[in-house]
DNA sequence: AATTCGGGGAA
DNA sequence: TTCCCAGAATT
C-alpha cells in the first residue's frame, strides 16, 4: 500500500490546504474548556477524557477534575476513592490509574514538569499514538499530527482511502499522508481543525454544509461517494452473561457492598455482591459450595428440577417475586443481564456469603449516607434504581 | 493482529 | 438496534 495510490498534490496545493482549514476553524472552532489554557497538565487531562468519549459527556468531568486536582503534583498525591469519584460514570476507568502513574512519573523523573517530545511523552502510561501526537502539538507546538477517529474519517474521505482504518497498514498510511498535510506553523491548530471538520462537517452520517469548506480538496465529495468511507469491519458481537446481585441488608439496615478488584470489570468501584448465573445450570454436580449457595436463594427441589434445563432465570423470576429485574448493561465487548435478589440478613446467608466468596477488605456494609459516598459504576446506580422503586 | 477495557449520543 | 466517539494496554 504506497502512498503515491492516493496522495497527489502539489506542494502549492497542501499549503493551500492548511490555508483553507485553518480560516475555517478560526471561524468556526469550537469553543472548549481545554481549548482556554495552554496549561500541558490541562490539556493532558482533557485528551485523557476525551478518549472514546464524546466531547459533550467530557465537559463536566473535565471541570471538575481540574477544580479538584489542579496541578500533575495533585493528581500524583490523590487518594485512589478520590480519582473513582471523579471518574465514576466516564468508563474506561484504567486511563485515570495510568494517568496517575504517570504523574508520578512526571513527578520523580521531569521535575514536575510534562516532558515535550512525542518520544518522551509515549513513555508515560495512558498516552498513545494519538494522545501524545495531540500533547506534543496543542501543548508544545510540536509537528505530529494527532490521529484519532475524526482525522481517519476526514482523511479517508479526501483521498477516497478504501482500505480497512483499523489496520496497522492503513494507520501507517494516514501517518504518512498527515505528515505532510499538517502546517509546521500551527500544527495543534491543524489537528484539533481537523477534529472539528470531522464533528461539525464531516461527520459520520450527516450531509455536508452547502457550500462545503473542503469542496475543492476533497476527492469523495467531489465524486459523491463520502458515505463509502472511511472502510470499518464489523466489530464483533458482544457475549451475554447472567448475573445476580444480591441486596443484602443487615439487622443495623447496612447493605453489604464490594469493590471490584484487580482483574475484574469495573476495578475500582462499588457494586452489589454479584453471581454469575451462567455458572448455575451445572450447579448441583458442582462444588458443595455452589450448591449451598443455590439452596439459600431457592429450594432444593426447584434447584433439582431447574439444574439440567435451559431458562432457569425465567423459572427462578416466577417462583421468587423478590428477584427484581433484569436491567441490561452494555460494555464494549459484553452484555450483562443482572438480577436483583433482595436478601434478609440471617445466620443462613452469614454462612452463605462465607462460603461464596472470601471475606476480604474489598466487602463492606455501609449505611445508605457511606455509601452515597463511594464511586459507583453507572451499572450499580441502575440497581440503586429498581431497589428504591421495591422498598 | 486481535481482544479487552464504559458509557452515552444519535440515526 | 447499530454505530461511533479527540484510544491504549494487553494478549
Amino acid at each position: 500500500m504506497d502512498i503515491n495510490e492516493y496522495f497527489d498534490w502539489s506542494p502549492e496545493k497542501i499549503q493551500d490546504f492548511r490555508d483553507c482549514l485553518l480560516a475555517w476553524y478560526d471561524q468556526n472552532g469550537r469553543d472548549l474548556p481545554w481549548r482556554r489554557t495552554s496549561d500541558p497538565y490541562a490539556i493532558w487531562v482533557s485528551e485523557v477524557m476525551l478518549q472514546q468519549t464524546q466531547v459533550d459527556t467530557v465537559i463536566d468531568y473535565y471541570q471538575r477534575f481540574m477544580q479538584a486536582l489542579p496541578t500533575v503534583q495533585a493528581l500524583a498525591q490523590a487518594p485512589q476513592e478520590q480519582l473513582m469519584s471523579l471518574w465514576q460514570g466516564l468508563g474506561y476507568y484504567s486511563r485515570v490509574r495510568n494517568m496517575q502513574q504517570a504523574a508520578k512519573t512526571v513527578m520523580s523523573e521531569y521535575q514536575g514538569q510534562m516532558p515535550k517530545t512525542l518520544k518522551e511523552l509515549l513513555t508515560l502510561k495512558g498516552i498513545g499514538p494519538y494522545t501524545g501526537a495531540a500533547i506534543a502539538s496543542i501543548a508544545f507546538n510540536q509537528v505530529e499530527p494527532a490521529i484519532d477517529g475524526n482525522l481517519m474519517r476526514v482523511t479517508a474521505r479526501l483521498f477516497e482511502i478504501d482500505q480497512d482504518i483499523q489496520k496497522t497498514a492503513t494507520k501507517r498510511l494516514f501517518k504518512e499522508i498527515l505528515d505532510q498535510l499538517i502546517d509546521p506553523n500551527r500544527p495543534g491548530d491543524f489537528n484539533q481543525a481537523l477534529m472539528d471538520m470531522g464533528a461539525l462537517v464531516m461527520t459520520p452520517s450527516n450531509p455536508y454544509p452547502n457550500p462545503h469548506p473542503l469542496a475543492d480538496f476533497d476527492r469523495s465529495f467531489q465524486h459523491k461517494t463520502s458515505q463509502l468511507y472511511p472502510v470499518k469491519l464489523k466489530k464483533t458481537k458482544q457475549k451475554q452473561e447472567l448475573k445476580l446481585a444480591l441486596y443484602l441488608v443487615n439487622e443495623k439496615g447496612q447493605m453489604l457492598v464490594r469493590q471490584h478488584q484487580t482483574g475484574e470489570l469495573l476495578q475500582g468501584l462499588w457494586h452489589f455482591p454479584m453471581l454469575n448465573l451462567n455458572d448455575i445450570a451445572t450447579l448441583n454436580q458442582s462444588t458443595a459450595i455452589k450448591g449451598l449457595a443455590l439452596q439459600q436463594f431457592f429450594s432444593q427441589d426447584q434447584v433439582a428440577e431447574w439444574s439440567n434445563e435451559a431458562g432457569i432465570l425465567d423459572k427462578a423470576k416466577l417462583l421468587l417475586e423478590s428477584v427484581q429485574g433484569p436491567i441490561k448493561h452494555v460494555f464494549s465487548h459484553r452484555i450483562w443481564q443482572v438480577y436483583l435478589l433482595p436478601v434478609v440478613y440471617s445466620k443462613q446467608s452469614e454462612k452463605l456469603l462465607e462460603a461464596l466468596w472470601l471475606m476480604d477488605d474489598s466487602f463492606r456494609f455501609v449505611n445508605e449516607t457511606t455509601y452515597a459516598q463511594l464511586a459507583t459504576s453507572t451499572l450499580q446506580k441502575k440497581l440503586d434504581r429498581i431497589r428504591m422503586k421495591e422498598d
